[in-house]
DNA sequence: AATCTGACTTAACACTGTTAAGTAATATTA
DNA sequence: TAATATTACTTAACAGTGTTAAGTCAGATT
């Protein structure tokens, strides 16, 4: 590869990165819905047309965008690396997790409340590893209670387990952000509910001494 | 009212309900997504700006058919209404609510997983009535449980525990039509998550005796 | 018989994602 | 250095969306 083509792919992985920023702000600013091709080219001050230069679709852009956000959807666990119950350690992730999605409401729908079809990722998050990839995370802290026998005897499912755990923690979550504001139900305050739900739960499938 | 204007009323109300029926064909048919207006009319052989006749938009026209849907999703609960154990109810309507988001998932989409902002509800379902309103009865289950003393002490809050119930199990079956298909992570069955997930709650909220 | 009402249509607006074809600047080659 | 090729974009258009103002025409009212 010559000079000025490695100078040029340095530029085109530039000028992605510089959509990729623009579209998390207009993300931010105009929600999912607000979220449009033509909004995005307008604020980078390109044609819509440029950005098919660098993404097949808006699809996939906003499956990379989404990817970005599973990293910094990592870093809210960082806090809970330190303690060492597992299961302790389970209950704070929830709390994070719920923190996470009133933080960055957008992002959490995009991530979590909208369907991206069969998207090549891992181009930025290595699956599999706990320092990056949440699941692998969450995964590997349910195997150490499973090892520490803190579950109980007929739990013996590593993956199982972390989707019952992790599911009843985003329910919690995505009903907030999808119906939060309906009025039919008389809504109780999220995070005592994420409390009790995950003590609760956690309690509920752990071995009783 | 003059007769030829009753029977102008009625006509309209039918007109009303054909239209509706359509949507929920169209909706079935095509999903959440590839329902449009434009569809919907084709279907029922008006131009797309008859239904503005009879809806004030999209939005609201949903707003109806997601209303509807909810009658049906309370009749899911008829057959756990035998059951006397209010816990046990309690873990079989949630079975139900999974039921019928692996039966419906177009309808349990539109229900649970799409804002729709402040929609004049009440019109089919009665708000409170736990014949009617699911949520009212999801209620009246958990006052049970209170009233029986099966929950632990600290727990008090009918509101607090149905919703931290409901929360749970939706967050599998959004999860699972949301996430499904994401390669990303190896789902289990979702059947026999829901059954851990829920009494291991029930269990952990409950008082030991 | 003349008027009015109301159910519906026509035609258009302002959007959306996406693509084929074109352009102008830059890099490569003869 | 001049001709060619590549690259980074733009122009213009297509097909679709929700929505609305204005118009039409049959049937009810007067």
């Amino acid at each position: 590869m010559s000079p000025s083509q490695a100078r040029r792919a340095r530029q085109q992985q530039r000028t992605r990165q510089r959509i990729l920023e623009a579209a998390t702000a207009v993300l931010l600013k105009h929600g999912v819905d607000g979220f449009s091709m033509r909004r995005l080219a307008a604020r980078i001050g390109y044609t819509p047309t440029a950005i098919y230069c660098y993404f097949a679709d808006k699809e996939s852009l906003l499956g990379e965008v989404v990817e970005r956000q599973f990293m910094s959807f990592r870093s809210m666990f960082e806090k809970v690396e330190r303690i060492h119950d597992p299961l302790r350690r389970l209950l704070e992730m929830g709390m994070a997790v719920v923190e996470f999605g009133l933080r960055h409401p957008d992002h959490y729908r995009l991530m979590f409340l909208t369907p991206h079809p069969a998207l090549p990722k891992g181009r930025l998050v290595e699956r599999g590893n706990p320092g990056q990839d949440c699941y692998a995370y969450l995964l590997s802290t349910v195997r150490e209670g499973l090892e520490m026998q803190r579950f109980r005897t007929e739990l013996r499912d590593a993956e199982q387990l972390a989707q019952v755990v992790f599911a009843a923690v985003h329910g919690l979550v995505a009903l907030h952000l999808v119906k939060g504001d309906d009025p039919w139900v008389d809504w109780r305050p999220i995070k005592p509910k994420a409390r009790i739900m995950i003590e609760g739960l956690i309690r509920g499938l752990s071995r009783t001494p």
